[in-house]
DNA sequence: CGCCGTTTGTGAACGAATGCACAAAGTCGG
DNA sequence: CCGACTTTGTGCATTCGTTCACAAACGGCG
């Protein structure tokens, strides 16, 4: 927990040559909060936590870019980002910025790794090898920052035997074993909506304890187990409400979608 | 509130026989609302506006079962939410339930597609033939309630011709052109992060106001153009925190994936 | 060594969203 | 026609999140 023996860049910052992956060489901390916490004790904000994933996608662009410090402003505008908001973000995790300079690229990615439990692979079985899994194996870079596939499973026997990535297609059947062989504690749901729930019931009776659902259904699971969704569809509707809302704003009445191309060309 | 001259339900409600898309026969309304302001008046608050669609997705799941009438009870379960807040989300679209039985299922399918702007068919161009563009083509029965894909786009030259879904993919090159033509308002970003930008440019060059963008990485794009991005890594990333967080709470320190299955097996 | 410009970290004000709890408004049975 | 029961719609308190604005802290320079 406490060994404050070395300063968070230790005398010669190596800056440039970085170990984009893994805890960088002996970064022990002065005192680092419990995962889960913010510096103070209190949990981390819901609010800050989805927003730490893009901080991290922002931080290793610059990091492949070779930048040392970044200041939070910069840092706000790779992230899409209020820069006031992103500087709170950050001080929820610890005081982990230097005043007059900015941060530390290297040091900032560990720091929000480690607040993620990015630390270490986590094993992902993702169930479905259609379009939507072959998808997300070979998301690449940022899948595999954190994670680690241990399997894809697949009911459709045609299937099973292929190559996704470097990752084997294996029978649906084989869920449990999978689950118990490779601890694995995070499952994917990428089959259609009818066999959604069967699926995330077998995968909780495995062990499994969060699930990432694809399915645009509402899943049931126990107490205890954590569910997100993610729907493809939700966000092309709300798309299209601020669509329609932008469009009436020009004319007085009900637009249309047609109506809205032609009032954005005819302002062009 | 004015005249009431048709009930919701009318006299014999041919519940079962839904006519599931589009608006059930002659619902002339009271007084409808402006499309993007609630019924006071004031604009919808914006998490109110990313919920209509989960809400929307349990209503027709229900039509589709037969159900008539649906109580905020029922309906907020199978939307997973509180049944205090689906009320009031739906109050802001106007008084649409009846107190004392419900809400009737198919006139809430209207109103709440009515106000999502779901009443035409929005033409959307999908750039990106790969898994996840074809993953999106055949989302099936919720990508085209309200949507028509207008084309798929792949500069890959092997891919241009496939058919996918009744879509035929089309070079890029075509984007301006397509966009052109079937005045598509809505563009979806499928490809590498590399040409996202590139391909956003070119999308808003040729008119597109609202862009949906599935690439890890910030578009940069003019004030009066709508992004929303979708990221398949940053739920994963959420639930490892939250997993990370469950496993840290039963052990004294810090945890590691495998640590948390093990706590798992354990309790069970 | 002390001053100056820069940037973080945060208290405080504001605004948005949630959830409670209940009155108003409807149905249904008698 | 009335009274009991059900369910909506909403005012209110509270919590959560964002933004402002500034003091405290740092490096660098003369």
């Amino acid at each position: 927990m406490s060994s404050p023996a070395d300063t968070p860049a230790d005398g010669t910052p190596d800056h440039g040559t970085l170990p984009v992956d893994g805890m960088p060489g002996q970064m022990a901390l002065p005192d680092e909060p419990e995962p889960g916490t913010s510096a103070s004790g209190k949990p981390l904000p819901e609010a800050t936590i989805a927003r730490l994933p893009v901080y991290l996608r922002a931080l290793y662009t610059l990091a492949e870019r070779g930048t040392g410090t970044v200041a939070s402003d910069e840092l706000a505008a790779a992230a899409g980002v209020n820069s006031a908001k992103l500087r709170k973000d950050l001080s929820h995790l610890g005081s982990y910025g230097i005043r007059g300079v900015g941060y530390d690229v290297d040091y900032l990615v560990y720091q929000v790794s480690r607040a993620l439990g990015l630390t270490q692979k986590w094993p992902v079985v993702i169930v479905g090898g259609g379009n939507l899994g072959r998808a997300l194996a070979n998301y690449g870079g940022f899948m595999n920052r954190g994670f680690k596939i241990s399997a894809i499973l697949e009911a459709n026997e045609e299937l099973v035997g292929c190559q996704i990535g470097d990752v084997t297609v294996r029978h649906v059947g084989d869920l449990e074993d999978v689950v118990k062989d490779s601890k694995v504690a995070i499952g994917v749901i990428a089959v259609p909506a009818e066999s959604a729930q069967a699926v995330c019931d077998r995968l909780v009776g495995a062990g499994v304890t969060s699930i990432l659902n694809f399915a645009p259904l509402v899943l049931t699971v126990p107490d205890g187990v954590d569910v997100r969704k993610v729907d493809l569809s939700i966000e092309l509707q709300i798309l299209a409400f601020h669509a329609q809302r932008r469009s009436a704003e020009r004319f007085g009445q009900v637009p249309g979608p047609a109506a809205a191309v032609e009032a954005q060309a005819v302002e062009a």
